[in-house]
DNA sequence: AAGCAGACGGCATACGTATTCAGAGGAATG
DNA sequence: CATTCCTCTGAATACGTATGCCGTCTGCTT
């Protein structure tokens, strides 16, 4: 095949016009099923596809998701937040079913994404994925809302934010990891995670924990709370904070698997033995969770259906349908860590 | 903003013609200074975007690339290879830094891809990741190259092999793995992984570790070599059979850190210490590797170097250079699971 | 037999950009 | 002052597809 065919080529072997070729192919109108038939065979033989660009220009839309990591940055900047990277699966193939294709990119918060992709047409919206500081960029997502870009966002969702969240219920995440430690009979439970409103979806599950140790009269000790963001680092810097504060626990959420696997390696350092003198629940279900030693329990978010319901509200505001927030359901995986038989 | 700006909006302020306005934006051509200035200008304020399709389609070349994951099919299909996983933020990264954008697709080997991508002009070339059997797909990838479709794979470069390979040293990995083993006073050292042809990578691991065996005045062991994939249950089961075989063995160089953490958890189910009884060493260093217990030696592939030279050499192909095979060199990364101090 | 509806398909054109060709104007040269 | 050359810019057009509009032909009604 030296040059690419075109629909005048199918036309003209067909014995139709270009128009008629498109229309065949197209499937919608009026084209006598032997006709259709005939073109369609023509276009298989020669291996014809539609060129996207010329459709993509005359129809104004591309069938084409751009899928945009904004996390802050990493000291390795490649590195990706695991749980986002199990979404990746089940965001790529549910953009195939619905014969979308997918772009993807990093960026960081300083560029200016929010032009580059719907405006230049290569994609009919965005899908945002990237914890944390909500507030730092909310001009931004407001900047879209106003210019009337398609997108979607994961993440905590809120009352008067702009555009459409979709998350998992962080409350809930906190509240059966809280129960479960206190039903091991645990009372005195540290959580590592940012209590303030940088993280929101952070803070949320710390709400949630402290829900369930109210339920179980137990009240919040603000010694036994340590901010760490989602990094390994960053759950063993605070684990060794929690110890040389000196208040007792006996056992530890945190807000996310590194956090808690790095919580476990500091730990280990100081002698404390997991999960005998230390419970320990992670949050995410990260791949690496089930790995760990002692294998982790932890809040599990579903990256399945995530990805799904990621994908189709921005298909469906796309398609100008109304489209709400919506949460999704956490469910707590027991492994080794808690304690748990 | 309501409608799109377009060239021509530009060009009406700015007071010149459309052509003008691209020569202007596209930089390359003669334009004098002051209207450039004021071009640029104008278009800045109006938060003017090239249009992708329609610049795509007039310069019939897309400046996007496509990654296609391919792999046999696994249990649950949203499943990727951690390193492959691992590559693509230094894919991405390179995309990016290099003006390009990057397209994702997972797929069935059963697809037509190969129609799929350059043919419709989504992408001006394609990366192929995907360990495995690689004769089973030789044909599409004679076609590809017979079609001139730009497009370079990871995996095992081999003599005669249709298009564009870069690999990792997988000979010299098996050989530093080897050599480090026997350092520690390992005779009997079993492999886990395919010794066949059908996962040529893997074999050659294998053919790496007899050479550093043979250095030493050993003799492979037939018995003490269990294929496997690269999943974390291939490396369990092969580990079984290794123990039900009976042979005695003191070490075990598993072709992928998966198969590696399984086979821990199987011997740890047999009452063997790790190290003490058996040291294990892994390949590829995906993330979990160090948050294994122990935490795994292993023979790291520098996903870095990979996405960069995977980009390179396809942007090579693109811009019709010569581009050659390449293998990237192999490291060993000491941790606690070989008994090295 | 005339009229008419409906099914099918062609003509013309638009989508927004990049490039070829040629022309206008000015500077430089003799 | 005429000629040449160069710099800058405009006119025209092509890229490949999708669609609004209209014509034609068949077959049916009255």
């Amino acid at each position: 095949m030296q040059t690419k065919p075109t629909s005048f080529d199918i036309a003209q072997l067909a014995g139709v016009s270009q128009p008629t070729v498109s229309r065949a192919l197209r499937g919608s109108t009026t084209v006598s099923e032997p006709t259709r038939k005939r073109i369609e065979a023509i276009a298989r033989q020669l291996n014809y596809t539609v060129d996207k660009n010329a459709s993509s220009l005359r129809r104004q839309t591309t069938d084409t998701l751009a899928l945009l990591f904004f996390e802050d940055p990493t000291p390795d900047e490649s590195m990706i937040n695991p749980f986002f990277l199990s979404m990746l699966g089940s965001i790529t193939r549910t953009c195939a079913l619905r014969g979308y294709d997918l772009l993807i990119s990093f960026q960081q918060m300083s560029s200016n994404w929010h032009v580059d992709f719907e405006d230049s047409r290569k994609a009919d919206g965005i899908i945002l994925l990237g914890y944390g500081d909500y507030e730092l960029y909310r001009a931004r997502l407001e900047a879209l809302v106003e210019q009337g870009t398609h997108f979607v966002r994961w993440g905590f969702s809120e009352e008067g934010q702009p555009g459409t969240t979709i998350g998992c219920d962080n409350f809930q995440g906190g509240y059966v990891a809280g129960e479960h430690l206190i039903a091991q009979g645990r009372r005195n439970i540290a959580f590592l995670g940012d209590a303030t409103s940088r993280y929101p979806e952070l803070r949320t599950r710390y709400e949630g924990l402290c829900a369930a140790m109210a339920v179980a009269g137990i009240a919040p000790d603000p010694k036994l709370q340590v901010d760490a963001i989602t990094l390994e680092q960053a759950g063993f810097d605070a684990a060794q904070a929690l110890i040389a504060r000196g208040a007792a626990f006996d056992a530890i959420f945190a807000a996310s698997d590194l956090i808690a696997i790095g919580a476990i390696r500091a730990l280990e350092a100081h002698g404390r033995a997991i999960p005998r003198d230390v419970a320990v629940i992670g949050f995410d279900d990260i791949p690496a969770a089930s790995l760990a030693h002692p294998p982790l329990t932890t809040v599990q978010q579903d990256y399945r259906l995530a990805g799904e319901t990621l994908v189709d509200a921005l298909l469906g505001q796309i398609r100008n349908e109304k489209v709400s927030a919506a949460m999704l359901p956490a469910k707590l995986v027991v492994r080794k860590s808690c304690g748990a038989a």
